[in-house]
DNA sequence: TAACTGTTATATTTATTATATAACAGTGCA
DNA sequence: TGCACTGTTATATAATAAATATAACAGTTA
């Protein structure tokens, strides 16, 4: 398990954290069973809120990424992720249509923004 | 002109404004001496309060985009484009991490956000 | 001059984020 | 059975960002 903040990101702390667990889902390093860092031992090791951890994890059972139940742990959820809705699909497409066009005023290209994400991914 | 507030994106709205004004200069629908609409005339139209549409042209006068003069109309700048800083290109990097995070978030996956930037290109 | 323009100033409201403390109830292990 | 862990709920406080509300000032233009 790799958590951590990173200062240089404008997100939120526990949006921060919601993704990195999501993104460690979806790249298999963590799989269905697997446990999470109970609230106060995460927020301890992070220097955070033990509410600020427990918000992430709140959005991530919210997403159906985990299984929260009281006195135990949370776990990576056996359930299927909650399907997309269209409204948030549109949201995340503006988004993007911008970011290609304001990356094109900043001469980077296309190209060069789909190497940033896989990049990210690594 | 056509600017617009969309309430699926999560982003202020006056950085809606300003991307949406970036967006149709890197299009050509706006051109070097083209002029924007009044902050007060904008702001009536779209139902928000004059200084927000105040801070989405303050934002592009500081990136450069527009021209403000006191007593007269934002007007689309003819000066070159800032040449490509390290601010400018990690601004575009955090923006990007930040929508592949919101796109997992949603369960939009990273390869299904090339796909929409290559879409984004036909 | 009169009606527009951007500009400055001040204050308030609202929502979000994060913290701080405390207590309650379920779980699992020695 | 205890006891130390777990998630959970409650309350409250602070800091910040975003948006609003009003008002006045100064430059531009018809």
């Amino acid at each position: 398990m790799l958590l951590s903040i990173n200062e240089n990101d404008s997100r939120p702390i526990y949006q921060q954290l919601a993704g990195q667990v999501r993104e460690q889902v979806s790249k298999g390093a963590l799989t269905p069973g697997d446990i999470l860092p109970s609230v106060r031992e995460l927020s301890d090791s992070l220097g955070v809120n033990m509410h600020t951890v427990r918000r992430a994890y709140l959005l991530l059972r919210d997403q159906g990424i985990i299984d929260l139940r009281p006195g135990r742990k949370a776990r990576i959820s056996r359930r299927k992720p909650a399907p997309l809705t269209h409204d948030a699909m549109t949201g995340i497409q503006v988004r993007l249509e911008e970011l290609v066009t304001d990356a094109l005023l900043l001469g980077i290209s296309p190209e060069d923004l789909v190497n940033m994400i896989k990049r990210q991914l690594k």
